[in-house]
RNA sequence: GCCCCUGUCGUCUAGUCAGGUCUAGGACAUCGCCCUUUCAAGGCGGCAACACGGGUUCAAAUCCCGUCGGGGGCGCCA
């Protein structure tokens, strides 16, 4: 071994190195994500490695697609690694179906040292046995049936064709304890644990095993999980210590669950990343709000950047207990990021959601995002998601007076208010230009007129204009339907010249109403 | 069934390791008030918790024991 080969490894030994090794089964739902993002904080914080290992050892379940979408996904969370199967790296590959081999070496290992052994038994017999065992009450554990089994004889059972998987021998008695950072010290009975599956018998590894050899290999140093995993850490360990890896660190992070204190599912709203975007939740939001599962900052700061949250967390100070996702405090977290944004960033974050909403053009010019940012401005500070935008923008884009709703008719039922109204759009359906100056002329030319001010004057005004009972401020509103008028649309905003006439004719339709 | 983890406002949590400074702090939600030509936003304020029962101690959210609740595991899934 040259000189520097050994000061690398001497080196790797002190780095710190995580990972996140999930499996490409489906979309990536936020307890996963979280876990994910409690490893990258720790590296990052640490300036240490993050590691992307796909655990696609499940060929049942395992799809290549589900991989790339597992990789964009928490790349829009923020996350980037340092070693991966997209980037690869000095301790690869990064994805277990690519490491057989190696499985096989070591299993092989095992069994030379006489720590493991071949299992013929079929999994419908283990299955049957497993039912009866519960059933009686008792505990379903692997009986050991194949142990005996000299291995001449198993070798010879193998030439002949059949099939077997290879199984490590766990002490009968005994107890394994290990230290969690998060929980302390926990200890288990070795009498209670079965012979764990090393190299299933098609020849794929298992989870408990692959794990092991992959964290040693890759030089992990902590290894940060869900609490799901504690029970499987005893075989883990077993597996280290039969093969003479020293283990790693373990945190068991808690689960996330769901309102009804059960597993998070579907049925609890989102849960998986692109949900979330298409919500229009920014991924700093989601960031900072999986970060706040399970943690919170010593000074109880809320609203925190990816830095301010490497810069902050500690594992030590990470719950033990369960967290349950809430999804108005996400939404409200989604709020403050979005009120960080520049007025900019805020255009383009909302543009394709109007544009979906076929409110806003395929071509956008700069008169378009001009407009875009004003309105964005406006509309911005009364949602929480951004895929609330395109109903506040109909504000702008609709004017249907045949649709009001049963608080503008009430005011319309009043004949003062009627008055107004129909006052307002005479005045203003012939005019040629209108802007803020000219509409507060107008509203004084009202006031004059009927007497009406404050609320009884404005409030059927903004219903001439509108065809609602409530919005935005007049005063925001005008410039922007002025401007939007002017521009080029999927779906023009109506003038308001349009919008008098409009509500003159449906006035004059409507006998019910007095006047 | 057995084993393991866990238990502070409805929710996320601070406080627990080093018992008194806790008539338990903050945030979300909720309720009320203010601001306001509407609705929001914003400002201010209110409601609201140490799971329960024993013990140790001058003193317990904090230490010990038990009970109960919640979660996870016991796979040729991960």
């Amino acid at each position: 071994m040259t000189r520097r080969l050994s000061v690398f490894i001497m080196m790797s030994m002190n780095q710190i190195r995580v990972r996140f090794a999930p499996s490409p089964t489906g979309y990536i739902h936020v307890g996963n994500a979280r876990t994910a993002l409690f490893n990258w904080l720790f590296a990052r914080q640490k300036g240490g490695i993050f590691i992307l290992r796909v655990e696609d050892t499940d060929i049942e379940r395992s799809k290549e697609e589900y991989e790339k979408r597992l990789i964009d996904d928490l790349r829009w969370l923020g996350l980037d690694w340092d070693e991966g199967p997209d980037i690869g790296g000095a301790y690869g590959p990064y994805r277990q179906s690519e490491r057989l081999e190696i499985y096989a070496y070591y299993a092989q290992k095992l069994i030379q040292s006489g720590q493991a052994y071949y299992c013929f038994c079929s999994p419908e017999e283990l299955e049957k046995e497993r039912e009866e065992a519960l059933a009686k009450g008792l505990l379903p554990r692997y009986s050991g049936r194949c142990r005996h089994i000299p291995l001449e004889k198993a070798l010879s059972r193998l030439n002949s064709g059949e099939k077997a998987a290879i199984r490590l021998k766990v002490p009968s008695k005994g107890e394994l304890g290990f230290h969690d950072l998060i929980r302390g010290d926990l200890t288990f009975d070795l009498s209670l644990i079965g012979d764990p599956i090393l190299l299933r018998s098609n020849g794929l590894p298992a989870y408990n095993y692959a794990v092991v050899i992959d964290d040693h290999l890759m030089a992990i140093s902590h290894v940060i999980r869900g609490e799901d995993h504690i029970s499987n850490t005893p075989r883990q360990l077993l597996v280290y210590r039969s093969l003479g890896f020293d283990p790693p660190l373990f945190a068991h992070l808690s689960m996330v669950m769901g309102k009804d204190n059960t597993r998070l599912s579907k049925r609890h709203g989102a849960t998986s990343l692109d949900q979330f975007a298409q919500m229009g939740i920014l991924p700093e939001a989601l960031f900072n709000y999986l970060a706040f599962l399970g943690w919170a900052p010593p000074e109880g700061q809320e609203v925190l950047s990816r830095d301010e949250l490497i810069a902050l967390f500690d594992l030590k100070k990470v719950s033990r207990s369960a967290a349950i996702f809430d999804y108005e405090k996400l939404y409200w977290l989604n709020r403050q990021h979005l009120k960080r944004l520049t007025l900019s960033e805020k255009a383009k974050k909302a543009y394709p959601f109007l544009l979906e909403a076929g409110l806003l053009p395929k071509e956008m010019t700069s008169q378009h995002w001009s407009w875009l940012e004003k309105a964005v401005d406006n509309f911005l500070e009364t949602v929480n998601r951004l895929d609330e935008l395109p109903e506040r923008f109909r504000l702008l884009f609709d004017f249907s007076p045949e649709n009001m709703d049963k608080e503008a008719r009430e005011i319309l039922d009043k004949e003062s208010s009627l008055r107004i109204v129909k006052l307002f759009c005479e005045k203003i359906k012939t005019l040629t230009s209108f802007n803020l100056e000219v509409f507060n002329q107008v509203v004084n030319e009202i006031k004059k007129e009927t007497g009406a001010k404050g609320k009884e004057l404005y409030h059927p005004i903004r219903i001439a204009l509108t065809a609602r009972a409530s919005g935005l401020e007049l005063d925001r509103l005008i410039p922007l339907i002025e401007e939007g008028t002017k521009l080029t649309l999927p779906k023009p905003i109506p003038s308001w010249s349009e919008r008098a006439q409009k509500m003159l004719h449906f006035l004059d339709n409507r006998p019910f109403f007095k006047v």
